[in-house]
DNA sequence: TCGTTATTAAATATTATTCGCAATAATACA
DNA sequence: TGTATTATTGCGAATAATATTTAATAACGA
């Protein structure tokens, strides 16, 4: 389940001449840790922190899930207004894709394989290294629908 | 090639209890004009109004934007860091995909019908009306591969 | 073990986007 | 066709997410 061990991020990190840092091993941990279907803002991963005790400031938060992203350890979801959410990059059994109400943010999660491969054949086709592959649908939920349009 | 005259965009504005302003109509006829393939900032359509003598406030431009990201008549794009990039909403034979550099944004656009298909699909099975459906693949681009990890 | 330098915390800066408000102008309706 | 209603505009100010600067610290390579 947890695909990187300190070890292995470890090694990713210095292959870049990057450090691994307790910081960064606890934010992953977290990531890995995390329920699925869950996703977390810098914000939300701050408060989660402070929570357990662990005292990570706001800016190395920032700085880290940024990193991870663009490592491909984290992917960076857009599901609501204002701010990301981050959650775990996982491979294909779990690799999945989001339905969104634009409206009141609700969110579902639906898997599909054929996406993943469509992706990965696009991007070896224009000779780019895939990080993340991810179909947002934008979409009005059926209570929302009903909600006579207050926007 | 143009999906909306003044008249069906009023019509469906009114049904809402909405207005058709000049501002609204001006700012959908700049993206029904747009070459295929770009897409606008709210600051960058500001300045190309301002460039045709067009005076509409930021506000009203990002308030515009917004509205019509949620009827359906624009897509949101999330193309860069910070900021948001808009493009008009094209049905079917024209419906597209982004594969994006993470490093230079460098942005590829691609179509593949199946897509739309699953997400229509996918829609309609948990009771969302679609508004829009967009694959965006994350990932390095050739030369920011071979240009050494700067970030 | 030591020097180098990436990383951190904290405070501060930045900047995209939103909001409050008074003035204006689209609609609905008489 | 004129009038009342109220959505919309423009402006300026406010907000909030994220970036940056700096000095201190601590990973890493040798």
């Amino acid at each position: 389940m947890s695909l990187y061990t300190a070890a292995s991020l470890k090694a990713e990190l210095n292959d870049r001449g990057w450090r691994l840092t307790p910081q960064r091993q606890t934010i992953l941990q977290v990531f890995q840790n995390l329920a699925r279907g869950k996703h977390l803002s810098a914000e939300e991963l701050h408060d989660l922190l402070q929570g357990e005790g662990e005292q990570i400031s706001l800016s190395t938060i920032y700085r880290t899930l940024k990193l991870m992203a663009r490592m491909g350890l984290l992917r960076e979801l857009e599901l609501a207004e204002g701010h990301k959410h981050y959650e775990i990059n996982q491979p294909y059994p779990y690799h999945h894709h989001h339905l969104l109400c634009v409206r009141c943010n609700k969110t579902i999660e639906f898997k599909n394989d054929t996406i993943l491969k469509i992706g990965s054949k696009q991007a070896k086709k224009d000779g780019f290294h895939l990080l993340d592959c991810q179909l947002t649908i934008h979409a009005i939920c059926p209570s929302c629908q009903r909600a006579l349009l207050p926007v």
